[in-house]
Order: structure tokens, then sequence, then C-alpha cells
DNA sequence: TCTGGCACTCGGTGTTCCCGAGTGCCAAGT
DNA sequence: ACTTGGCACTCGGGAACACCGAGTGCCAGA
């Protein structure tokens, strides 16, 4: 049905219509590219691929552009990553490992991404479940307040202060403190709940009041930071962008952590390290808009996800490469630390 | 120069133009509020008004339109900060109460304030630098890495990681975090670098490396953090409004951290708890752009400030209300916590 | 199967025209 | 001295219109 120059004339179309961000005709293709054949014959080839749904017409007499098929095709067969210059990767290379700790990793991380593509960029936080527990810290803050620090193997920090229903000297925090780390060091997140369960149990009982406070702020804050914040950067690219749904409306899914949860993180495929491209109905609530995204994270298991969003008519191949190139680099970082 | 009714004109001309979007004329002017005046007099008074700047019209024979000038004297004299309705105070209130950490109080308060006034919120974390050291932290990665925890009186968390020089073992850990705590515990940020200069001469010989190592880090910690962070939230809200200057230009100062800064904070006037409203060309950098900002804080020491930021062409009585009512809010949070 | 030719379509642009809201000014009224 | 009604003038913006040209579909011939 598509022999290899339809195959190539779709490929010429969307990547004239990128560049140009105009519908493109059979004689400008035929020029540009050196096709070899006639525009007479483009045109037949153009009606094939219109009748197949890959390409459309805005209006009658006008150019071809392509349809969310035509792009999903292109970046299935048509074309190829294009990496970055040695000069790119080597700014990202000095720019990420400037970063001090996990939040200006990811800060680092977004707006590196935003400028490189000329797009929105989105990161997740790496999740907490997935990571384990480095140490407990409780200080004292006044007789019955005390805040609790948890500090994770991805340099993660989460406070909480935590009201407690009696007073309470500092001997007792300290030795507090050694069993909450005798029980917890080095478990995983998710094993926290299975493990503290019995905690209580094995306590004095006038501990057990405290420890049952202490123990349920901690099980919350798991909980709450379950769904991992996400931050964005680069929105002043959408400016300039046209999309076919309003400005307003991409604004406000990107300020909604749930919206742009789905969007970013809906299928985490099998193989995670894997490019996912999500193109225009393609993604849940933001109709209209191209997201490239991939899993990152430190080692063999994936952490969060990152990516960037784009309008539909999107340089594809350099927008993988930048992802792919970030993802990896950001991976090492997170590694290294 | 000015007698009454001319400030009354000024008055329904800002408050009409805002309101409708359009330039107000003299007709629709005499009707609308009971002026009890001909148009032909409004007429005259516009004229009067025009001669000394305060309003403008953007073609001849159309409607007027009040100037950054008109709209300084709209706010200096005529009009009253409207106060919010009671259902917004206690949503206000309800929503604010629900923050776990500092971190969540910023950001909810962001997301508030832009809620409250359609306006681009932003706000800046409370400045390190006036708060007191709490509790530092000392927690052992590996051999020869450690992590560092500064805990401040506002409740917020500071983490870096500090390569050591050489192995070090857990109760020289537990030593030095006595000896350092002991130094700087209820101690001003500010007063750090002066209480720590002479620390390592007072530490035996083979400690010194080691605390050094540490304390540059601190030292860099607070530097770093001295120019605060400032976040932003309700950038949809942009999408509708119509800036003389490009909507592009808007969106990229709001993730540029220093001029955000300078937009909020440059004139710290001696009474920090009133509010400041920049007017158009009054701003530095953003033309075209009102911003209404206030200090917040605990106590009487201000901490930092937030505002929202909008078209100059602005409901300002209520902007400011809110504005106002949330700084309020958030203060009373700062103070119980 | 490709190619050149040809008639046809129609979006976009430039021109013209007209309407009406709004103004400034003046002379009369209070 | 201020206010008011009247009146001529201005000019932005929308409607109507014609024109151009890029692009198409189709067909006959190579």
């Amino acid at each position: 049905m598509l022999d290899d120059r339809k195959l190539a004339v779709l490929r010429a179309i969307v990547e004239d219509y990128v560049s140009t961000n105009e519908p493109v005709g059979s004689k400008a293709l035929a020029e540009r590219h050196n096709l070899k054949v006639s525009p007479a014959t483009v045109r037949n080839d153009m009606a094939a691929l219109e009748e197949e749904g890959y390409i459309t017409q805005p209006h009658t007499s006008a150019g071809r552009v392509p349809t969310d098929k035509g792009y999903r095709l292109f970046v299935d067969r048509l074309s190829q990553i294009k990496p970055l210059s040695t000069a790119e990767r080597r700014a990202i290379e000095t720019f990420l490992a400037g970063a001090v700790d996990l939040d200006d990793v990811v800060t680092r991380t977004v707006r590196l991404l935003a400028q490189l593509t000329r797009q929105v960029a989105v990161v997740q936080y790496p999740t907490l479940t997935r990571s384990s527990v480095r140490h407990v810290e409780l200080v004292p803050l006044s007789e019955r307040r005390i805040m609790l620090v948890l500090i994770t193997n991805t340099g993660r920090v989460e406070q909480r202060v935590v009201e407690l229903p009696e007073v309470i000297e500092d001997p007792r925090i300290a030795h507090l403190r050694a069993v909450l780390n005798a029980c917890l060091d080095g478990c995983g997140l998710a094993d926290v709940p299975d493990l503290v369960a019995d905690l209580p149990e094995r306590l004095p009982v006038e501990d057990r009041p405290v420890v049952a406070t202490i123990l349920s702020v901690l099980l919350e804050t798991l909980v709450e930071r379950h769904d991992e914040k996400i931050v964005f950067a680069g929105a002043a690219n959408l400016a300039g962008a046209d999309f076919t749904i309003g400005l307003r409306d991409v604004l406000e899914a990107l300020e909604e952590q749930v919206v742009l949860m789905r969007l970013l993180g809906e299928t985490t495929t099998d193989t995670p390290t894997a490019l996912t491209v999500r193109i225009g109905a393609e993604n849940p609530y933001l109709h209209g808009t191209s997201i490239v995204a991939t899993g990152y994270g430190s080692g063999d298991k994936q952490l969060a996800r990152l990516g960037v969003l784009g309008p539909t008519r999107m340089d594809y191949p350099v927008t993988m490469g930048a992802v792919r190139a970030v993802a990896r680099y950001v991976s090492q970082i997170l590694a290294a630390s």
C-alpha cells in the first residue's frame, strides 16, 4: 500500500512542515528534497497518503499537513533520534555537575531540558517509595514538639513537626532515635509500614504513646509523598507556539500536578528507559500537544520520569535526542551521589 | 486644579475601564455613574485630566484610558482596599492550616493567592539569614562522606553532602555534632560566620581538617541561600490578560529568579507590612505590568515578601485586599509553628 | 507508471466605503 | 463662571469586493 517513495514523501512533508509551519505543496516538495520525480507524481502519492489518513489539507487547495497518524508513522519508522552535538553534551555535563543537592539536581535538569528543546520541560521528583531509608533523625524543638527528619539514599530529606502527647527529655529522644534507626536503617521505604507495625509492642509500655505518635506522622509522610511532586520550566516557550487548543488550557494543566502526572507517567512501559512519545489525541486531557518522556534514575531501577511537552508540530528527532541525553546524564549524577 | 468632580470622573474612568476593558466615553460615563452633570461637562473635565496626564486616548475620537499616573492617583487617593468576604477568609484559613511543613506553606500560599486574585502570584521563601539555627545534624553516609543537615527556627531544612578528607567513625561524628550544636544552637544565621571563625583552633589538631571541611560547606550553604528562592503560580491567568509587552517577556521574567526578586523586593520600605504597589513603568524590567506586594513573616520581623503580578489594568482594591489578607494569615501560620 | 498540461478552487490580501462612537469647540442658558 | 445642547469633524473597524496565486484533481500521452 505504501511504497518507499510514498514514505519518503511523508517524511519530507513532516520535515518541511515542522521547519516552516506552513502547509507544504507538491511543487515545493519536489524541489527541496531531491525526489527525482515530478510534482504531479508527488501529488498522486499525496492523494494516496491522504486517503490513508496520514496527511490532510486545512482547506481545499492548500498544501498538506501531517495528521497525528502521520507523525506517529514518522516517529516510529521514518526518523532517527538525533544525537546532541559534543558542545551540547559538555554543556549538560558541566551544568548538572554543579548541583549541590537533590532539589538542585531536579531544578537544574528541568531548566536545562527546557532550554535545550525550547519546549516546556517536565520533571518528576524521584519517588520516595522506591528508595530506602538512610537515616531517621529526631530533633527536639520544645518540650512537647520534635522534628522528624527522614533522609533517603537518594539524598532526599523529608521533615515533619510532631506534636507529642507528653513532655519528653533529650536522653529519651536519643534512645528513641537509636531504636528507630536500628529498625529502619537501610530498608526500602515500601517496607517501612510492615517493619514498624509491631514496634510499639516491643517497647516498654511508657514509650508506646510517644512512639505511636511519631510513627503515625512517619507513615503519613510516606503516604503523602507517594504521588510525587512534579516541576516544570520553560513556559515562556509556549508563547510562540500555536496550539490547536488554548494556551490557557496548557498552562492550567502544567500547574495541575495530577494532570501532569498522568501525562508523564501513565504508561510506565516494561522497559522504562525507552522513550515514550505521545502525539496529539493520544494524550489524555491535553489533545493538540505532544509529549516525549522517559524514565530516569540511578542504576537499574527507574526512580521517576522526565520529558518535554510541546505542540504536535515538533522536531521529534531533536527533541527525543535531548530528552534521552538529559535522562542519561541525570541518572549518572544520581548514581554517583 | 483638580476639584472633587474631576477626581470623581477619574475614579469612574478607572473603575469602568477595569471592568469593561474598553476606552470609556463621556456619555456612558455620565449615565452609569450618577454624576448629575451632562456628558459635555464630563468632556471638559476629561480634557483637563488629559492635560494633566492622568488619562489618555488610544486614538483620536475614542474613549479615554487611565495612564500610569492616573492609576497611581486612583490607588493613592481614590480607592479603598476592599476586605475579603467572610467566606473567602474562612477558605484561606482552612486551606493554609492544612500545611505540613514550610515548603507546603509556601506552595499553598502561592496557589491560594493566584486563585484568589486570578493573577500571577509570587512568593519569596523566608530568608535564611534572618532566622536562627535550631539544630545541626551530621549523618554518616559512607566512610568518607556525611550529610550535613541544618534546621532553622522557621522549619526550614537545608542539606548538603560533605566529602571528608579522611575516614571518620561514628563516635567522632557524634562528638563533632555536639561541638557544632553547642557552638551554633539558637544563634542567628547571620552570626554563624563569626562564631565558627576560630572554631578549628579551639579543637584538637587532629579534628581540624575535618571540621574545616564541614564548616566550609556550611558557610557555602548560607551564602548560596542568601538570595532566596521565589516561586510563582497562576501563569494560566496570563492567557486571558493583554499586556502592552509580550506575553513571552512576562513568562520569561517569571522564570528568572533575579528579575522576580527585584520586582518583589527592591524597595523594602521602612514599614514592611505596608502594601507596595508598583504601576506600569514604575517597575524595573517589566513595564506594562503592575505589582502589588507586601512583607510577611512571623511576629514583628519580616521574613520575606509575597505579592501578585498582573496587567496595569487591574482591580487594585480587590487585589490589595487579597494580598494583605493572605500575608496576614500566612504570617499567623508561621508564627504558630 | 510517470509526466505535462489545464481548468478549477479558495484562502489571503489589499482596496474601498461606510457607520458610528466619541471628540472639541462654540454659543446660549443659568 | 460654570454648565449644557448643538454641530461638525475624526478615525478605527467592519463589510463588501475584486484579485492573485499557490495548490489541487484529473486526463491524455509518453
